[in-house]
RNA sequence: GCGCCCGUGGCUCAAUGGAUAGAGCAUCGGACUUCGGAUCCGACGGUUGGGGGUUCGAGUCCCUCCGGGCGCGCCA
């Protein structure tokens, strides 16, 4: 197990001091965004009250009311309470602050140079100690009806690699696997959404003594299975797990596994090359790439590490290394890595005394090919049992050239498994574990997934089988779903009635009048904003949490209105306008949820009775 | 010992340094002859682990302590 590197945050780099300067570059990345495409047809409605302030920034700073350099975050925020309007801004406070200024006289200069297109705010209000309340007019949230479900390209122009799960060949997936699975695919998703051009990478560790301790597991299956021993010699660090034994029974059924059984581990070969470490790659390999496509786990390429041992370019690495005096040669006799003091961390092994390359060694040669790809960002995805590797890899990275800030590691937390209460123990060696196949077969693909993507991932999670199981019908995912499926039922009677779906008019808005109508266009209006948010921080959950308001609004609204203002009534000029907005409500839990791999359904049934015989 | 992550209602979890910390589950009390009752409404429930500090403003940043998890290999 400690030989993955499975697991998700930006909180690799969260609590340096180079997060900082992340956090307020993305903030200067905004407004280089809207300056450079104000028009831009997808904008977010924060985007649009952003620009409106910026604009009034710049413009007293035209008057030489504000130092013309002075450069502040302007942050949308939709105030917590209803009464303050639909979006906030502390901007006169930060101003105030700069400036030495009084917030209030601050505020009043600001709310004077706004300058918003007509009909946009139905009011702009000043709110002690120095707030900006925008409330945004009804028709200016119904214009955004047109097209919910496109996306900003924010991430135009980023090209990133996205490597994940990358577990060993040495036995099934586990449940943390799992984790970093959903999120990295989810995350590519969301990501490619929101315009980067993504690539998702598993980097296949085939080379080792991991995989020498599989390949002499497997020889000594084999040999029990052959009658040539009792297994009193399985090496006490072997891989003890049942799947050793199948695989090694398929192993001796072939010529080629018998013979390899029949002689001395040390005479087939290398100790991670060889007749048994290749015929459990093959297989292992198998089963991960079936449990992935299981879970709905997408990969465009599978980076094979021999290659690296094969072509040379580890080796190349390591002199490129050695020659630009990043590393060294030790009395020993093996090469080893400067840190030159950072991070407080010792140099590390490249090349074993023995001239065996370690991890390392071809790590570094697998992000220099990664950077070499002309990827603008390297997004690694790691168990939290791993953070202490990240700082080396950074250092690599720079000692050949790129730019260490390229590679964002997100770190997810272990996940506990628990069973009617008591702790499941996990251990590949063991052979005691869960595996991932077993999880989604047991609780259903699209439960794991959103039950995964319903937490920040830097937070350890505690995954009760029996909840999971036992709660389904109660588990957030169906309730999404139904809200789903509950359209397509309207939809569906709409549709037998020979009533169809409309596309958006303007005289809409004056027929949805209800507070929950209202509330679903300000939801649906947000869905962009969420999704380009979600990818910018690397957080796939906030799309999940949103779906889940989304869809809890939708239910509160059918519930309320059934008896009195239906979808489908006599007054066609509503039918049509309500007709439009439970549309466009499916549209966006249907893209939402396939954002997060999880599907959405038509129509969902307890009960088969109703099915045709 | 050193380093990283986490600590938020009974439980599981949200919350860009912003305004009176929000959901779900559970509990209790209600609604509706269903375009799908897998729904909805309400109530109860908090000193955000403790203590200092920075700030106009801290769940969020800094220090310290406590508690949980994980690292600190010529393993991967």
């Amino acid at each position: 197990m400690s030989g993955d590197r499975e697991n998700t945050t930006g909180s690799a780099w969260r609590g340096t001091t180079r997060s900082r300067r992340a956090t307020s570059s993305s903030c200067t990345y905004d407004r280089v965004r809207i300056t450079t495409a104000p028009a831009r047809s997808g904008g977010t409605m924060e985007a649009i009250v952003e620009r409106v302030l910026t604009q009034a920034m710049e413009r007293l700073q035209a008057a030489g009311k504000v130092p013309a350099e002075l450069r502040l975050p302007v942050v949308i925020e939709r105030p917590k309470r209803e009464e303050f309007g639909d979006f906030g801004c502390a901007l006169p406070l930060a101003l105030a602050k700069a400036t030495r200024r009084n917030p209030v006289e601050c505020g009043k200069e600001l709310m004077a140079a706004i300058q918003a297109p007509e009909g946009l705010f139905e009011a702009v209000t000043f709110a002690p100690p120095g707030y900006l309340n925008f409330k945004v007019a009804p028709a200016a949230w119904f214009q955004r009806m047109k097209d919910v479900t496109t996306i900003p390209a924010d991430g135009a122009g980023e090209r990133v690699l996205l490597e994940f799960v990358s577990a060993n060949p040495t036995g099934p997936l586990h449940v943390g696997h799992g984790r970093g699975a959903v999120l990295g695919d989810a995350l590519a998703r969301v990501m490619r959404a929101a315009g980067y051009a993504v690539e998702t990478e598993y980097y296949v560790n085939d080379v080792g003594n991991q995989m020498a301790m599989m390949g002499l597991s497997l020889h000594c299956r084999g040999r029990e299975v052959l009658g040539l021993s009792d297994g009193s010699d399985f090496p006490e660090k072997g891989y003890r797990g049942q799947y050793v034994r199948d695989v090694a029974a398929e192993f001796v059924a072939t010529p080629a596994g018998k013979a390899a059984c029949e002689q001395p581990y040390e005479s087939i070969g290398a100790r991670d090359d060889n007749a048994c470490t290749h015929f459990a790659e093959e297989r292992l390999l198998g089963v991960i790439q079936a449990t992935l496509k299981a879970g709905g786990i997408h990969f465009d390429r599978w980076y094979v590490e021999r290659t690296l041992h094969a072509s040379g370019a580890l080796a190349a690495t390591v002199q490129r290394l050695l020659d630009q005096g990043h590393a060294y040669r030790d009395e020993a006799g093996a090469i080893l890595f400067r840190m030159e003091g950072k991070a407080d961390e010792d140099d590390r092994v490249m090349v074993r005394a023995s001239g065996v390359p370690t991890y390392f060694a071809a790590d570094i040669a697998y992000h220099d090919d990664k950077a070499r790809r002309g990827f603008t960002r390297l997004i690694n995805i790691w168990g939290a049992d791993h953070h202490g590797y990240i700082p080396r890899m950074k250092a690599s990275l720079e000692a050949l050239g790129h730019d260490p800030a390229c590679l964002q590691v997100l770190l997810v937390q272990m996940v506990t498994l628990t069973r009617g209460g008591e702790a499941v123990p996990m251990g590949k060696r063991s052979g005691e574990f869960v595996t991932l196949q077993e999880v989604l077969e047991e609780v259903g693909q699209d439960a794991v997934r959103f039950l995964f993507l319903l937490r920040r991932a830097d937070a350890q999670f505690e995954f009760d089988l029996d909840l999971a199981k036992s709660q389904s019908m109660d588990n957030p995912v169906y309730y999404v779903q139904y809200g789903h499926a509950r359209v397509a039922s309207i939809l569906r009677k709409a549709a037998g009635l020979g009533i169809a779906v409309p596309g958006w008019t303007d005289g809409m808005q004056d027929v949805l009048t209800l507070p929950e109508e209202m509330s679903l266009v300000k939801d649906l209006a947000r869905f962009a904003g969420v999704v380009t948010s979600a990818a910018r921080r690397c957080e796939p959950h906030h799309v999940a949490f949103y779906l889940m308001d989304l869809v809890k609004d939708f239910h509160g609204y059918y519930t309320r209105n059934k008896h009195t203002e239906k979808v489908i009534s006599d007054d066609t000029v509503k039918t049509a306008a309500r007709l439009f907005l439970v549309s466009r409500v499916q549209s966006v839990l249907a893209e939402g949820l396939a954002l997060l791999g999880v599907s959405a359904p038509e129509e969902m049934r307890l009960t088969a009775d109703d099915e045709p015989a």
